[in-house]
DNA sequence: TCTAGATATGTGTATTTACACATTATTGCG
DNA sequence: CGCAATAATGTGTAAATACACATATCTAGA
């Protein structure tokens, strides 16, 4: 009933976060042998799905991500200095524009068939029909 | 189809995590009257939820925040410092038993109605259907 | 043109998180 | 009993996270 959702011990967030905890622990050991982390991951393959070219501007890469912006720009100089992104200033002088560099796209690739290894080991485990539904349930929440 | 789901841009590890980051932020406004945030009331609910009498071994504690156990160590430093919890040590003199104090039960108690707030907040947004499916599906994600 | 407001970003600080390694205490076996 | 293995915890270090505040740049209107 609807009263036990509101009973702490079924707290959305603390379910979210321990299960976001979890994951990204099984993520980080499938992606060990390519050097980087679910996190750093998630952000060069945002990156490489939003650069069309020109570079991605800071601000929009954060939004995409549902991060706050300072965060990215955080983890972004960490990304620059294993040498994963370029950012350079934009024609507006304020604004920064990310993209990958070759080694970037390299490491990217490498990583790749890690990450579906992990990816595998949820679906396998969930069912393709649950791991819809997370996804489905998760960008619902994130709006 | 099932090849959509070994695609990055469905990463169940990137989702999950953003759903975490936009959840925390809005149990954190909806406890900041009481002066903590989701993580810390996460951690006094589990407390007094856990704790028969005699208070909760850390490692317990770690296993049923599913957390790891040195994160936990710097979670209750920061609670005990704020004089929410006591830390004292088992007959077996390794063992941390962790316990509310009077303060820690306070707050817990100022905090829960705000943060049924939050939690009717996201009842309301996925329905009472899709928030037990998510709360299952984490869970089991959780494992 | 000049300036006030808007916009894009960076920095200081603090919390949450976890791995690798170290320390302390207990226990069981010879 | 004494020591080796085990168990419970703490510490060093580093990444991810975000809020409050500061800075730099642009833009539109007087």
């Amino acid at each position: 009933m609807a009263s036990d959702l509101l009973n702490p011990a079924n707290c959305a967030c603390f379910n979210i976060r321990r299960a976001a905890r979890q994951i990204t622990q099984a993520y980080d050991v499938a992606l060990k042998p390519a050097g980087l982390q679910a996190t750093q991951f998630t952000l060069l393959a945002m990156i490489d799905g939003c650069d069309t070219g020109n570079g991605i501007l800071l601000t929009a890469l954060a939004k995409q991500l549902g991060m706050d912006r300072t965060t990215l720009t955080r983890n972004l100089s960490l990304a620059e200095k294993k040498k994963w992104v370029r950012i350079r200033e934009g024609q507006d002088r304020r604004e920064r524009l990310i993209a990958l560099t070759a080694s970037g796209r390299r490491i990217l690739a490498m990583a790749t068939p890690l990450w579906r290894e992990a990816q595998s080991g949820i679906l396998d485990r969930l069912g393709a029909k649950n791991l819809q539904s997370l996804l489905n349930l998760t960008q619902r929440a994130s709006s």
